[in-house]
DNA sequence: CGGTTCCTTGAGAGAACTCAACGTCGGTGG
DNA sequence: CCACCGACGTTGAGTTCTCTCAAGGAACCG
């Protein structure tokens, strides 16, 4: 949280926040240009739109039915895009974390089905659709990773639809965060979202997941306050969450093909 | 049921029996390559690799941890994925219609994360990705395709997540089938999938969904019989799924973007 | 220091699951 | 041709899990 805040104070006053730090971007090293050639970089960072920090929790990016005419690369914070149901219930779809994409279910219409609004003060990067989609046209590269992205988020999202039972979603839950959250300095993950959010993204009730999570504390698979929790039996917890097995993270791949 | 049966005797004594078929496959107007070039055609068509058709409910296309190297277009039949739980319950992931592409889930790894088995006699054309992947590079076209389709099944899988009770899973599944099946002569679905197919993919027993199948019976939504079902009020079902607004169907894209 | 939001806990209601039985449909073999 | 068998679908009864409603405590903000 702190670092965020942080973040936003030194991009405040820059005209072009998004554009002029990938040096100091924090997820540079996820980004989908990572190692591509000078040329293309430059194209790459012509191409981004200046975009001012969210800087609240609740800060919109984009509603339902706006055009879908962006991608949004997650630099900083969390997002979260959700739906709607009749009874005016946030039904979460997605929870993006720096180095995540927004907009890539979106790809096969012009406008959104659903609002993307941060979580915690965040910073994304903009980039126009058709641009990227233009760029992959002259370079396999940048077309494969997108592919990629767009293929494992796919099978997360079924693995997600997977879990049966309370316990299993939300240990499948804190496993992939654990896969995506840096640790603090204690080994603690710091989530960025309520409970609220979990539980709609999960579609259980936020007492549910209060509940299991005092129930996983009890058994000692973890030791949390709020939104801080440290793992202490991640074997256990992936065990648990192990009724779907997870998709391999992007990352594990790239080492792979670095070490190949 | 019967038509696939008549495929199947057509093609058992050709060499390449998904190759040949371009011009009588019953979904080539869905395929990738649909209104390409002639080169392009003949390229695709040289990509395809002779399939066997799987000519009983259960045989395998692939298991988890083979290799992932292929994609399959359904072109008859049904073709369902699942991983196994820990009790060793098959957790379905993907039913796949004709027109339908299967393994779009495993384009960012190296091995399958679930099996696929044909629900009912199926037919498959069998094209190797990496030649799909080097195809697109020269083929803009195809490209948006492909990223249009992953995009489209990312935004279903998500948004069938999103369906909190029995009633709105079946109405939701119901609806999104009534879009991707034809529908008989007189005007019924013909589901190829058992109750515990459908169960195991909206993550239900199949008492649920027999008992939920039965209420809507009672309330005049469907008039169903086994397998073969009758939307009487559709606009109620939808009303039913609309919890969670489903994704656009592909082929309204496609008349949108012709009449543009 | 209020006021608000978030998290937690409890009690009761409701939904879905499990276990069990039975009817139906298809296929097989006598 | 018919009896049998297995798989599928439906229905009922009881249990379990999750949700809803309600209250109270803790953190955050102005």
């Amino acid at each position: 949280m702190h670092l965020h805040r942080a973040q936003e104070h030194r991009t405040a006053h820059t005209v072009r926040p998004a554009t002029q730090a990938c040096d100091y971007c924090p997820v540079h090293a996820q980004c989908l240009v990572r190692g591509c050639d000078r040329s293309t970089l430059a194209v790459w960072q012509s191409m981004l739109q200046p975009t001012p920090p969210l800087r609240q929790a609740g800060a919109g990016l984009f509603e339902t039915g706006d055009n879908a005419d962006m991608l949004y690369m997650v630099r900083s914070g969390c997002i979260k895009t959700y739906a709607l149901d009749r009874d005016g219930a946030e039904c979460v779809r997605g929870l993006y974390l720096p180095g995540d994409i927004v907009g890539l279910d979106t790809l096969d219409a012009d406008v959104h089905r659903v609002t993307a609004v941060a979580v915690t003060p965040s910073q994304v990067c903009a980039v126009p659709r058709a641009r990227v989609l233009a760029l992959m046209e002259d370079n396999p590269v940048l077309m494969r990773r997108l592919m990629q992205r767009l293929s494992h988020d796919l099978a997360e999202a079924q693995a997600l639809a997977g879990n049966h039972t309370a316990e299993e979603g939300v240990a499948a839950f804190l496993v992939s965060m654990m896969q995506r959250l840096p640790t603090g300095p204690s080994g603690a993950l710091q989530l960025p979202m309520t409970r609220r959010d979990i539980a709609n993204y999960l579609r259980l009730a936020t007492e549910t997941v209060s509940r299991v999570m005092t129930r996983f504390n009890e058994r000692g698979l973890i030791s949390s306050t709020r939104q801080r929790i440290l793992v202490t039996d991640r074997a256990a917890l992936e065990r648990l969450a192990a009724a779907v097995a997870l998709p391999t993270p992007l990352y594990e791949l790239e080492q792979a093909r670095r070490a190949a």
